[in-house]
DNA sequence: ACTCAACTGACATATAATGTCAGTTGAGTT
DNA sequence: AACTCAACTGACATTATATGTCAGTTGAGT
């Protein structure tokens, strides 16, 4: 196996988050300790966050990529596009984060001539809504990490319930940020609209995928509602 | 200099689209010809699209960047939502760009567990107006490098005109796109909504960046604009 | 004082990259 | 048809880099 593919290897294990011993690593890709020590030196040294501790192991501090891609003009055309949207349409963190995407692409680029500032894009469309992008990134991470959550939810008829769901995912409208779930009060896929949720906070429990509740079957709902609809007119 | 270092130096050089000579490149980065000919394989072999020809040079098929880039978890989300709208919002073009991105985003983060095929986004907001993306692609090269366009625009209150344009910026306005350019006719900047443009072709003049033509002059004057507005309410 | 596992330095060894040289190939030019 | 150009290829010696082994040190915790 080649050193740089090893290096690539090494972060894809050590992504999961959890605690890794550098023999253990060794033993995975069948080098030697003192190589590990050494890879993790020239990982860190290109900005890979990992952590180690004496006596305790290896970590990354925030999850990575490393997509080795080489992007075209356009393809960076619709790069650009994308992170000014995002910088428009989304919530502060996601807002960030599109930023130092754009960063990085442009410093590297920067280097040489040819490098616009701006690809030619401007993205003026969306009422900066900050109130209703609030509990974003809460939703975010609890659709990634499996949290429930517990909700105040203001439905379309001003009245107001308290429900545990499991977020799914997050639907962008143009103007309005969904969130469909699975709620464990209806028992059913409910769609909330993110402005309209009042308080938002992790009940401490986490969700496993547990069959006729996951995304899958969600979209799937979906799609034979959107059918039987068809059908009908 | 490390042997990944050159190889990136020389996509670097290799970009300005014009012909290199391995001879050049290997005196450029002080090392044996022989050596510039066995990185170019390597880049090849990697997806760089260089076409060398025996007795010509080293050209670029199309520009590209390589921003070797750690993205972080949130990142990664900002650019799942980004391309998911331009896929959505976007002409064909942007459409099967943004689709390549994520493509070798989640090719390579396939390679192991924990690559979520959806990044908990649903993109649902966008009419997919494709008649009113026609013209964008030629739009968006006529930016890029500087060509003039010869519009049949057919205005709000109905009347159709035939001029020459400098288009300078796209806009999305969240349904709409339009073009900023500077209008030959009208000899002032105007704004051009691309559903309302009916022919569009280049003239096959270039323009040069001309004081007063400028996007910077655009969007000063803009501003200049909004605070007129602004003073007089 | 002891354990653990990250970390470091030194040095021999193995692997990979490079330079040199002597070709071949394909397209175009004279 | 002969010639030129510069990409390309293969072989082999040389150099540089990566790796393994070993013998430590360090810092945190028990």
């Amino acid at each position: 196996m080649q050193r740089s593919e090893r290096l690539a290897e090494i972060v894809e294990i050590v992504r999961d988050g959890r605690l890794h011993l550098a023999r253990d690593i060794a033993d995975a890709l069948e080098v030697s300790v003192r190589t590990i020590y050494r890879d993790i030196d020239t990982l860190v040294a290109s900005g890979v966050p990992i952590d180690g501790e004496r006596g305790v192991g290896y970590m990354l501090r925030e999850p990575v990529f490393l997509p080795p891609m080489a992007l075209s003009f356009t393809e960076l055309e619709a790069l650009s596009l994308g992170m000014s949207i995002v910088q428009a349409a989304a919530d502060t963190e996601l807002q960030e984060a599109a930023k130092r995407v754009m960063d990085k692409v442009g410093q590297h680029a920067s280097n040489r001539r040819q490098a616009p500032k701006s690809w030619g894009f401007g993205v003026y469309a969306f009422e900066r809504a900050q109130e209703g992008f609030r509990h974003m990134p809460l939703i975010r991470r609890a659709i990634r990490e499996g949290l429930k959550l517990k909700i105040d939810y203001c439905s379309l008829d001003e009245r107001t319930s308290t429900r545990v769901i499991r977020p799914l995912q997050m639907e962008y409208w143009g103007r309005v940020w969904t969130c469909s779930a699975w709620c464990e009060l209806r028992k059913d896929f409910r769609v909330f609209r993110i402005d309209k949720t009042a308080a938002c906070e992790p009940t401490g429990e986490r969700f496993q995928a547990e069959a006729g509740k996951t995304i899958e079957d969600y979209l799937k709902h979906v799609a034979d509602q959107m059918d039987r609809d068809r059908t009908r007119s």
